[in-house]
DNA sequence: ATGGGGGCATAAGCTGGGCTTATGGGGAGC
DNA sequence: GCTCCCCATAAGCCCAGCTTATGCCCCCAT
């Protein structure tokens, strides 16, 4: 009201000038755990006055109180309890961020390089590196992501030492175990009519559809065009899950990705998933190891992880 | 190696200093989802080189090669559609975010007033809000979290025109819907020594233990009392939710917390549940509104929501 | 072949947010 | 009453990130 600023329709566009910085928010879940401002601003290695002046702003940038100051210390609003644990989320996604970053860098002197197709390699493997990382801090990591030919190449050769793939049968050579099932899923915006029916698809109904894939060489695009005999009919190629399901939330046309890529968006009601009959989308997820060598170490430590 | 810096153990402390800010990752799924940088510019109202320094500072700062520029525009590397994956689940959460903080500021003139349960509030709440601002993004929702009682109050006062509460029975005067199920968990670091205990805890071990536990008044610490028979004795009472979450995992001791709560905990394995036997935990998660008055507009949308 | 347009990079300069140091006031405990 | 631990304010510094102004490259259409 009264601010001309953009011409956006408040809701829209970028979020990051309405949601503060990740410093503050992590700020604020150690004034939360800490019970202070400035117990929290050593704990973080800035000085009083800069936690002091950072959870100011970020209050006045909210528009609500979060912290009570006392001379004795300070305590969550109960705003502020809310928005700390909404904050925790955040920053809990940085920090798997945050591992599966390194794990790409470390490329050099890893105790544990790991080998793994797409698909997890974004879904489970940060999960498991911070697991790792609690147990073992100084395990690092370093991470090779591409295809199942790929994964068995670097195994067979000595440049991996584990890895993960998805797929029906464990490539040759490799020994392996599974470790969780998967399924592609066929999903559409809540406006496209296949979101209200009960009627479930049929391999030729899929197959004559065109569809929103990633492009063809991708695990998720093999399994398709395998279950349908080679004949998924692409509306557009897209490059990246994140791509993918961007266009099928924009409603743009049915998708069809891993279950694991879609959980949250399903539970958010931002995709619905589209009952599909006659068609064998599942599929396996295996970690994989060069035959006879049973991963020891590191590589053991983290197989124990994705199994529980 | 070779920096003196803090003597912080890389993987400790602060992560913001190595994960790109908001605006930055934001940037990155523009640029994955439109395929130029330019594009990306423009959708988020910068410059073309602010887009490009961003993106090479985003690559400097990870230490990893993110896009394929080319005169004809760029495209994400292998790495950096694992990258913008990550990306788009910090995303994500801010979004869940930024949807809660402007319900707690909007206070004024909304359309939709609702009251919740702490619980509710925290873990369910922002999707659906998310969800609410997809369907109807002009509706404005203000928000207000308090336990039972006073959502009750709220709802008969006119104060709020939706409730959403967690409990046993639906407070009287209000007309009530079951919108999904909660049970109280047990949770201990894996390093605990119940982490791997089989034999259930029963009702009196349980009570005989100092627990890490909400303060009292919270809907969760007056489930368990209640359980319990008034008797849960505390290790130490924190503040919120967060701050149990942290103690438990530090290994302070066994924290007790809605299984909404410990969900992700649990998957990563930061924190294991306890199997308990002979304490009735369960409780409800209801939709509540004043008796006769069944919700109509954008409360009505919002309990659809809620049920899916 | 040639000009235009879309794509990206580099350079120079400005601004503001966030940091620091320095200082002051308020409550609790020995 | 002295001391310690809170927190707030003030003044100044610095760098990250933005903008404008260029230039090069490639493709395509005229």
């Amino acid at each position: 009201m009264g601010s001309v600023e953009e011409e956006r329709p408040d809701g829209v566009g970028s979020i990051a000038h309405r949601v503060p910085d990740l410093g503050a928010l992590e700020l604020l879940l150690a004034v939360a755990r800490l019970g202070s401002l400035g117990a929290a601003a050593r704990e973080l290695g800035i000085t009083q006055p800069a936690a002091s002046s950072r959870i100011r702003s970020m209050e006045r940038q909210l528009g609500v109180a979060l912290v009570d100051r006392s001379p004795r210390g300070s305590r969550l609003t109960d705003a502020g309890a809310l928005v700390t644990d909404w904050a925790g989320r955040i920053v809990e996604a940085a920090r798997a961020f945050d591992a599966g970053a390194q794990a790409l860098r470390d490329r050099r002197d890893s105790r544990l390089r790991v080998a793994a197709s797409m698909t997890i390699a974004e879904y489970l493997l940060p999960g498991w590196l911070l697991a790792l990382r609690a147990g073992r801090p100084d395990t690092a990591v370093s991470l090779l992501a591409g295809n199942s030919a790929a994964v068995a190449e670097r195994l067979l050769t000595g440049e991996a030492d584990l890895g993960f793939v998805e797929g029906l049968d464990a490539p040759s050579g490799l020994d392996s175990a599974v470790i969780a099932h998967d399924r592609l899923v066929v999903v559409v915006a809540p406006v496209h009519p296949w979101a209200r029916r009960r009627r479930p698809l049929d391999a030729s109904e899929l197959a004559s559809t065109p569809l929103i894939l990633r492009e063809k060489g991708s695990g998720t695009r093999q399994v398709l065009d395998t279950a349908l005999g080679g004949l998924a009919r692409p509306l557009i190629e897209l490059s990246s899950t994140t791509a993918v399901k961007a266009a099928a939330v924009s409603g743009a046309g049915p998708a069809v990705l891993s279950e694991l890529a879609v959980g949250e968006e399903l539970a958010l009601r931002r995709l619905v998933a589209v009952p599909v009959d006659g068609v064998s989308l599942a599929r396996d997820l295996r970690a994989v190891w060069p035959a006879g060598h049973r991963p020891t170490g590191p590589a053991r430590e983290l197989l124990t992880l994705t199994r529980g």
